[in-house]
DNA sequence: TGCTGATATCAGGACAGGCTGATGTGATCC
DNA sequence: GGATCACATCAGCCTGTCCTGATATCAGCA
């Protein structure tokens, strides 16, 4: 999931839909992207279950899952944990 | 930063970093990768913060950073939480 | 100093993934 | 029902980036 964030654009949309529920237009305008880029964006981002899309009417409003964040927040938290409680110890070389 | 931990390769030298620092030579036979393919992906990591190196005669001791992941999670748990509290608001099309 | 082993770097080829223009699909409005 | 709009998908190109084989660097040891 963390390799999702990768691309820039992808980035981009997250952090737009971070502040609101939007529209494919609403990102097409905000972001400066083709709209065929957008929504394939998008496409990836509903796969992969870190976005769900709500039609209405003509429009597709975007949400943004927390969930899916914050799971990949912990996982990152728990690595981090890891490091640090085997960071004494050094294995010998062959 | 995030992005920095896409390539699966990448992710699995974090993980084994995790699990206490490690020089070249532990990756290279651990991951069954080719020495080039782990000395470059530690070089770009190592540009980002991200894990340090301990030269230690022959052998070069790679370390992971907490401090960078935990950073990383802290942003991504930031974003979970705009998300949350914008989730009701709902902007007009135009 | 010459040799060996551990890394780092370089150059080149290969492949994945993003971007674009064109087109398809529904829904709304007249 | 036809036109139009919002959006999704498709086909093709193209760039970035990863991998590999070869080579350079550097530490330790005889």
């Amino acid at each position: 999931m963390i390799r999702l964030l990768d691309d820039p654009l992808r980035a981009r949309i997250i952090e737009q839909l971070a502040d609101g529920p939007a529209c494919t237009c609403h990102l097409v305008d905000d972001l400066g992207a083709k709209q065929p880029a957008v929504s394939h964006h998008l496409r990836i981002l509903r796969e992969a279950g870190i976005v769900v899309a709500e039609p209405r009417g003509r429009f597709t409003f975007y949400r943004l899952l927390p969930e899916a964040i914050d799971e990949a927040a912990e996982r990152l938290t728990a690595l981090a944990d890891r490091a640090r409680s085997t960071a004494g110890s050094r294995r010998e070389c062959s």
